[in-house]
RNA sequence: GCAUCCGUGGUAUAGUCUGGUUAUUACUUUGGCCUUCCAAGCCAAAAACCCGGGUUCGAAUCCCGGCGGUUGCACCA
C-alpha cells in the first residue's frame, strides 16, 4: 500500500512525527518536521497566491482563543458539549440531558454533570435498549474550553473553526470595502477539536491547519463575473440525486450544473472550479478528486447547499479535503442577535422606488389617560411595527374594535389610540444580510494527499515527485568525490544559489548514486554535480530528478538556468 | 469510551511461551579508507527492551496499572 510506504519514508525523513513521543505521545497531534513544515508553507504559500492575490481577497489574522459569546452565537457552544453516558451492560451511548428529559420529562440543559448523576441515579433512569444501569456522566466536549484572565471568570474556547474570526470583523471589514459588495475575506490558521479518538494519522487532528474563504454576498445576486471563462469547463459531479439513486457520477460543463439546478449559483460552481485548479497545482491530479454534494440530512441545519472536494486514498477511501459550502445569512444573523451590532449591507436602488404603504400615527391626547405609565412603551412599540403588523392591528381594529397589546401587561389598544394613513414613500435602497459562501480547505489533509499522490514506487526507486512549485527543497549540490576543490566549490555554489532565495542541500556523505538517490526520495528537482571537470572548465552537471537528464551548465549561467527552470 | 491484538537502537527485527553471561541481525547515521555520475566495497564508532508498581537472589521475559499504537464498535456539530 502507497500509504504505508509513503509514510515511512515521510517519517525517516522528517516529514511528519508524531507528536510529544518522548513522553509517549498524545494521539490526535502532529509534528511537522523540517520537510513537512516547508511543504506545508509553500502550499499555503500556494493557497495565498490563489485567494489573495489573483482573486482579490484579503487576509486577516484573528485570535485562537475566543470568548464563550462568540461561540455561543455561532452555535458551536450549545452543539459542541454534550454530557454523555453509557449503558453499562450492552454499550448504548446517549445524550445525558436527552435520556433523562424522555424519562422525567424535566429540562435539565443547564445542570452539572454531578446533578444529572444524581438525577439518573433517584430516578433510577436506565438504558431505554436493554434497560442496563447506566454509567457515569462523562464531558463530550469537542472544544478545548480555558479561562481568560486573571480571576478565570470569563471563559474561552479554543476556535473549532476559523472561520468565526472573519464574521466577527464583518463591520470592520465592510468599512475596509467601501461599503460595497461582494467582498471576499480569508483566514489561514489554526484550529482546535478535541475529538474523542482520533485514529487516522493527519487526517484527524485535535489541532489542525484550515485556510478558509468567506464571500460576501447579496443574496440577490450569486452570479460571479469571471464565471464566463469556466463555464465550459468539465466537472464530475456526484450530487444528492447520484448518490441517492447509486448511479454514475455526472459529467457536466459549468453551465450545464447551473441550468439543471445541480449546483446552486455561480460563485459555488467557480469556487469548485478554483479548488480542483489549486489541488492540480500541488500535484494532486484530477483523477483521484470527486465533487460530492452533501445529502439534505448531512448538511448543517444552516448551509443552503454544500459541496465537499474528496480525494482518493488507499488507506482510508476517499477523504474530505475541501468543504464549500453556501452558508446563507445565518451566521451574521446570529452574531447580530447575540451581540446586539446590526450586520447587514445598504444597497442602493438602480432607481429610487415609490412605495405604497399604511403608517400608524398615535395619538399621543389619549394615550397618557389610558396608558399611563405604559404611555413611552407603546409609544415605542408602534413605531417599530412593519406593514404586516400595522395591518394586523388595523384589521383587528376595524373587526374587533380592539386589538391587545401584550408588553410587561396586556394592553388594550383601542380606535381612538391611533390614526392610519396611506403613504407613498420614495425608498432609495434597502438593508440586507449578505450571505456568505466558504470555501474551507484542511491543509493538513491536503499535505496528506499531496504527499501520498506525489510519491511513485518504482521499485527500486521510491520518491516524492513533488511538483517544482511545492518541494520543500529545491536544489541538492553536492561533490562528487570529497578530493581536490570539489567541496568548497559545492560549498560555494550553494551559498551563492541560497543567496538567490533558493532552499539548497547540501551533501558530501556516501557515494554519488547514493546522493542522487537520498536527494530524489524527498522530492527535490534538481540535483547539481560538481566533478573533476568543474575545477578546469567551472562547469557543472544539472540533473532532473525525473528524467534523470543531465545538462552540463557553465558555473556563470547557473543562476539563469536555475531561473529559468523554477519560473517557467 | 468498550472489545481486540501489540509495544526491543532512527527503521525493520531475534530473544518472551520455559526469568539467568556483554540483548540478535540487517539497513540507516557518523568518522576513515577506496571509488570518475545513479543506494558498490572495507574498517571503526554511535545507537534500544514504552512508563510505573509487584513477584523474585535475579525481569525484555511472569503479574497489575498507566500511556501509546492496530483493528472492530460507538462518536465525528
Amino acid at each position: 500500500m502507497n500509504h504505508d510506504k509513503m509514510t515511512n519514508i515521510s517519517r525517516k525523513r522528517g516529514f511528519l512525527w508524531p507528536s510529544f513521543e518522548i513522553y509517549s505521545g498524545v494521539s490526535g497531534f502532529t509534528d511537522y518536521g523540517p520537510l513537512g513544515a516547508a511543504l506545508k508553507n509553500n502550499i499555503m504559500q500556494r493557497w495565498r497566491k490563489q485567494y489573495v492575490v489573483r482573486e482579490g481577497f484579503s487576509e486577516i489574522e484573528a485570535p485562537t482563543v475566543m470568548p464563550k459569546e462568540v461561540l455561543k452565537a455561532s452555535g458551536h457552544v450549545d452543539n459542541f458539549t454534550d454530557p454523555m453516558c453509557k449503558c453499562t451492560e450492552c454499550g448504548e451511548v446517549y445524550r445525558a440531558d436527552h435520556i433523562i428529559e424522555e424519562n422525567i420529562n424535566k429540562d435539565v440543559e443547564s445542570l452539572e454533570n454531578e446533578e444529572l448523576d444524581k438525577i439518573i441515579e433517584d430516578n433510577n433512569i436506565r438504558c431505554s435498549e436493554c434497560g442496563g444501569k447506566l454509567s457515569k456522566i462523562w464531558d463530550y466536549n469537542l472544544m478545548f474550553k480555558t479561562q481568560i484572565g486573571a480571576k478565570g471568570n470569563k471563559v474561552g474556547y479554543m476556535r473549532p473553526e476559523t472561520a468565526q474570526g472573519i464574521f466577527i470583523l464583518f463591520k470592520r471589514m465592510l468599512r475596509y470595502f467601501r461599503g460595497k459588495l461582494p467582498f471576499g475575506v480569508v483566514q489561514l490558521g489554526k484550529a482546535y477539536r478535541n475529538e474523542i479518538s482520533p485514529r487516522q494519522g493527519v487526517i484527524r487532528l485535535r489541532e489542525f491547519t484550515q485556510a478558509e474563504a468567506e464571500i460576501f454576498l447579496n443574496p440577490n445576486n450569486k452570479k460571479h463575473p469571471k464565471f464566463h471563462t469556466i463555464e465550459n469547463v468539465k466537472f464530475r459531479l456526484c450530487s444528492q440525486e447520484v448518490q441517492i439513486n447509486e448511479t454514475e457520477e455526472i459529467n457536466v460543463t459549468a453551465k450545464e450544473a447551473l441550468d439543471k439546478g445541480i449546483v446552486s449559483s455561480e460563485v459555488l460552481i467557480y469556487q469548485l472550479y478554483l479548488a480542483r485548479k489549486f489541488l492540480e497545482e500541488l500535484g494532486i491530479p484530477e483523477e483521484v478528486l470527486r465533487f460530492r454534494q452533501h445529502l439534505p440530512g448531512e448538511m448543517a441545519h444552516y448551509a443552503l447547499d454544500c459541496w465537499d472536494v474528496e480525494c482518493k486514498t488507499d488507506k482510508y477511501g476517499w477523504v474530505e479535503i475541501i468543504g464549500i459550502a453556501d452558508r446563507g445569512n445565518y451566521d451574521l444573523t446570529a452574531h447580530s442577535k447575540e451581540s446586539n451590532e446590526e450586520l447587514n449591507v445598504y444597497i442602493p436602488y438602480d432607481e429610487p422606488k415609490l412605495v405604497k404603504k399604511t403608517i400608524i400615527k398615535p395619538n399621543m391626547a389619549k394615550f397618557g389617560p389610558s396608558f399611563k405609565q405604559y404611555s413611552p412603551k407603546v409609544k415605542s412599540y408602534l413605531d417599530n411595527l412593519n406593514s404586516e403588523e400595522i395591518q394586523e392591528i388595523k384589521t383587528s381594529l376595524e373587526n374587533d374594535g380592539k386589538y391587545i397589546i401584550s408588553l410587561d401587561t396586556d394592553l388594550e389598544l383601542l380606535p381612538e389610540h391611533v390614526n392610519f394613513e396611506d403613504v407613498e414613500e420614495e425608498v432609495k435602497g434597502e438593508k440586507i444580510i449578505p450571505h456568505v459562501i466558504e470555501p474551507s480547505f484542511g491543509i493538513d489533509r491536503i499535505l496528506y494527499c499531496v504527499l501520498l499522490h506525489s510519491f511513485v514506487d518504482e521499485g527500486e526507486k521510491e520518491y516524492f515527485k513533488f511538483k517544482k512549485e511545492v518541494a520543500p527543497i529545491q536544489i541538492s549540490v553536492f561533490p562528487l568525490q570529497n578530493k581536490k576543490e570539489m567541496p568548497e566549490i559545492s560549498q560555494k555554489i550553494t551559498n551563492t544559489l541560497r543567496e538567490e532565495g533558493y532552499t539548497v542541500d547540501y551533501n558530501v556523505s556516501g557515494s554519488i548514486g547514493k546522493k542522487y538517490a537520498k536527494s530524489d526520495e524527498i522530492g527535490i528537482p534538481l540535483a547539481i554535480t560538481v566533478d573533476f571537470d568543474t575545477i578546469d572548465d567551472k562547469s557543472v552537471t544539472v540533473r532532473n530528478r525525473d528524467t534523470e537528464e543531465q545538462d552540463r551548465i557553465s558555473i556563470d549561467e547557473l543562476n539563469e538556468y536555475i531561473n529559468n527552470y523554477f519560473n517557467e
